[in-house]
DNA sequence: CGAGTAGTTGACATCTCTCAATGCCGGTGG
DNA sequence: CCACCGGCATTGAGAGATGTCAACTACTCG
């Protein structure tokens, strides 16, 4: 196996396509940011909470932080502290077997929540590191679960949806690894990137990938080679016009008919 | 695909191996049973609970049931109402992609919990049948989030962490998934088991396959053939002993070297 | 301009799947 | 009691998909 190029790049090249927020930051102190005035919280974890659960997150007055590309958030093993939203950029979570082999967990954008994996052990099962240079809010655990015990009961149920969001999630991932083709999986990982795209406003057929051949591979259990086979796979079928990261999609129902996933 | 076969199976041999509790059974009226008793108590839902609030979890006096071999427990659909705690038996997990693909995302045996992929949505996003006459703790969902927004905020917690270990369960799978090949993918199967029966006092050694090779394959994500082969291949490389579902293995440290995950 | 990284593509190797035949076992019904 | 059937497992042979290795291009960074 060799991945290993993937496993630590000593710096990432930046790229431009949706984020602008990303670049002018009062870069100075931590920031304090309030939930109800965020233009993710319908998406990140105030959705489906009432106005006073909403002000009683917001009195926890999370502290915003910078990642630059290339570099960690938390890795394996590091306590588990907070969980991390992403305001503006993009994330990566990845475990590791013994030998080296990476495996991607997970990509996350703008409104999703990350590292509730630690919640076990008290510890990171997974390293998650930025792919562009990101913006997230970290919320300390503890003062959530402060919260979920004192506040209106439906807290305590945010907090187990969003876990058991999570376990879904993997489940279609499990689904993909376990029972499709590599067309299959591009094409579930495309169109499951353009949905979540749309949702924040962004085109849903045409978005830069912050991710390389290899750690869309190790996503989807195929190899770099496989990847980059399979998009000009699509090209040539007039799914998709593809120019390095750069996708354009021609033909959303066509990708959609490749994969048909129920897992509602 | 042609997992059609395993399906939707009339009926299934039973398996006596381990359990010998589960044949006689006061059928009646369904028994109320209490965690503190339980000799799962240390491996099921009360681990790590202090005394007060096992006998909390008491007072909910779970219902118990029969699921005999073959009958399904939810179905992927079903409204989320319990979470079920296994107290005999072998129980398997599954999703469906539209075209009737089967993938099975678990096995579940004595002390393991199973339903918390509902609390998301709602309803159940897969589907839980029993392997083989097994009984079960249906614990309603609802009493148990009250007694954790009134019990001392461990009991919050436990329900976090059930859920986080359900994650990291899933995440294991999708690293052998991702990237391991067949006899990796078997080798850790099997090694996963053996830790599992042994943590409820059965031979790690020796135990009887309560799955056909098709839902293994279907777990791990290859066809029964290769999954025959594989055991096949492990005999002959003095791995393990196997004659239909019963396993022997011979060389434990043989069969854990093939994988050496880290994932803790 | 040279080095390094990422992506693409080809040729070939390897692994897993597919299809098919066979054996085994348990259950059923004559 | 035995023959037969269906379901499960094993095994072989060949096909197909993906991995491996290598060459080449484009681009970025110093």
């Amino acid at each position: 196996m060799t991945v290993a190029a993937a496993t630590q790049p000593a710096a990432r090249t930046v790229h431009i396509m949706p984020a602008a927020h990303t670049r002018q930051l009062t870069p100075v102190a931590p920031l304090k940011t309030s939930c109800s005035s965020c233009h993710l919280r319908d998406l990140c974890l105030p959705c489906g909470m009432n106005t006073p659960d909403v002000e009683r997150l917001d009195s926890l007055m999370f502290g915003r932080r910078r990642v630059l590309a290339g570099q960690t958030l938390y890795r394996e093993g590091d306590k588990f502290q907070f969980i991390y939203a992403v305001r503006a950029g993009t994330l990566k979570s990845s475990l590791m077997l013994a030998d080296g082999r990476e495996q991607v967990s997970g990509f996350h954008i703008a409104g999703e929540l990350v590292g509730l994996d630690g919640a076990a052990q008290g510890h990171h099962a997974s390293a998650t590191m930025a792919l562009e240079d990101t913006e997230i809010c970290a919320i300390p655990y503890s003062h959530l679960t402060d919260l979920a015990a004192n506040a209106s009961g439906g807290m305590q149920h945010i907090i187990t949806r969003l876990m058991s969001r999570e376990i879904m999630r993997e489940h279609s991932l499990m689904m993909l690894l376990g029972s499709m083709n590599a067309e299959e999986r591009l094409a579930a990982f495309l169109v499951n990137l353009s949905q979540r795209y749309a949702a924040r406003g962004y085109s849903e057929r045409e978005f830069h990938l912050r991710m390389s051949r290899a750690e869309i591979g190790s996503y989807l259990g195929m190899k770099l080679e496989t990847v980059s086979r399979t998009f000009s796979a699509f090209q040539a079928q007039r799914f998709l016009d593809v120019d390095k990261r750069h996708v354009r999609i021609i033909d959303m129902d066509g990708l959609k008919r490749r994969i048909e996933v129920q897992v509602h």
